[in-house]
DNA sequence: GTCTATAGTTCGATAGAC
DNA sequence: GTCTATCGAACTATAGAC
């Protein structure tokens, strides 16, 4: 649960039920039943529907952004002079995020839905929020990412990075598909094991993006002049 | 619009709407006042929210799904008496899906945000809709990439084909993220720029599971114990 | 800080005329 | 098949007692 108090209980059956049913779907009496509050008091703590998912937003990205800079510099520092390997970097961007969705003491199992969500959303409040909590930390990982594999354009890095986290992300929130499509034989539900899968998966990639020719003419093209204006 | 009928009209609006504001953010009344007609005329034509949501979804599952079955026979029946090549086959599974996306005389520019939603939910309705549309297919194409990539296990080949289609269905769905990150030097908009990059990702991705050790001793027990009872 | 009561709106769905 | 009118339920948010 993780309540050290009735503003964090109604956060915890917030991130449950948004999860569950999505902004629309949630309604405020679900989540303050879950609570064990009543429906106004939400409105005390948090004023608004709109302001009380931000919050919940916010508290997560907190957490796993703070690990995901905490171990970007670690790694950094424990490389130099030399730079970190691609492998490592990969690892300090995701574990952060498996380790909330399979702790269960830190109550982050709901959130993987939320922020799913919350990334491939195209409506102007999950385009909004994305990108005020994570595109921050995604230019620094795209930056370490290339750093890591010089050979990769910035283009390229950026799709990596976006593949990285597409990978990542669906598996925290726990559709069972895997275990349906493989008749019970797959489930990843501990930390280890999914990294151990999506790691050399994306490194894989990545190598992979960095030996394939650019696209496009056009692309690089504004890749070059971008690079250039520098 | 491709609206060939009142009922086309209310399928082709319903689309929309269900992809800007999900399921429960839709209302009846917007998708009918975005078709045109009456909402009562939605309630005759499709019954409830539920079946006309069904019903959305259907209608593309039924044309992509038809367009990766053919894709495969072809290839297979191409590549005769040999294999089809890994790429081919990841190709064949993707296209369909991004071509939809992107060819605005099919009007399927929102069916990615619905099916991105739809794969990822943990709800009842999206669990239930994504196993009875895309599950036959994917098995289809889990044999075929465990065909094409033989040293892969039963688990790996259902985790990349999992990690394939994460890659490639946000990018349906226009968030304009790329963009955002790279400060408008990335924005792939057009399908074949997408192909040459998710595809060599993928494939470079699936031959490091190939040749990474199996996770866990306990999957490859029950790996073990699947292939041999078949 | 937490509660009861309720205002004011919007929803899915139906009845019934044409 | 398509419309107008409307029911009953559920919603967000606020007023105000304690």
């Amino acid at each position: 649960m993780a309540a050290e108090g009735t503003r964090a209980a109604i956060l915890d059956a917030a991130e449950t039920v948004f999860a569950e049913a999505g902004f629309a779907g949630a309604s405020m009496r679900a989540i303050a039943q879950r609570a064990g509050v009543n429906q106004p008091l939400i409105h005390y703590h948090f004023e608004s529907k709109d302001r009380l998912y931000a919050e919940v937003i916010n508290r997560r990205a907190g957490d796993i952004n703070g690990r995901r800079t905490a171990a970007l510099d670690a790694l950094i520092a424990e490389a130099a002079p030399k730079n970190p390997p691609l492998e490592a970097v990969i690892i300090a961007l995701l574990r952060p995020t498996i380790e909330l969705g399979h702790d269960p003491e830190r109550g982050g199992q709901h959130y993987a839905n939320l922020v799913v969500a919350l990334g491939n959303g195209t409506d102007e409040r999950s385009i909004r929020l994305t990108a005020e909590h994570y595109n921050p930390i995604a230019r620094r990982y795209i930056e370490a990412i290339r750093t890591a594999l010089p050979r990769l354009s910035h283009a390229d890095a950026v799709r990596g990075y976006l593949y990285a986290i597409s990978i990542a992300l669906p598996q925290m929130a726990r559709t069972g598909r895997a275990a349906s499509l493989s008749d019970g034989g797959t489930d990843d539900s501990d930390v280890e094991t999914i990294l151990s899968r999506t790691v050399p998966f994306i490194c894989a990639g990545l190598r992979a993006l960095a030996d394939t020719p650019a696209p496009s003419q056009k692309e690089q093209t504004i890749q070059r002049e971008k690079e250039e204006t520098r």
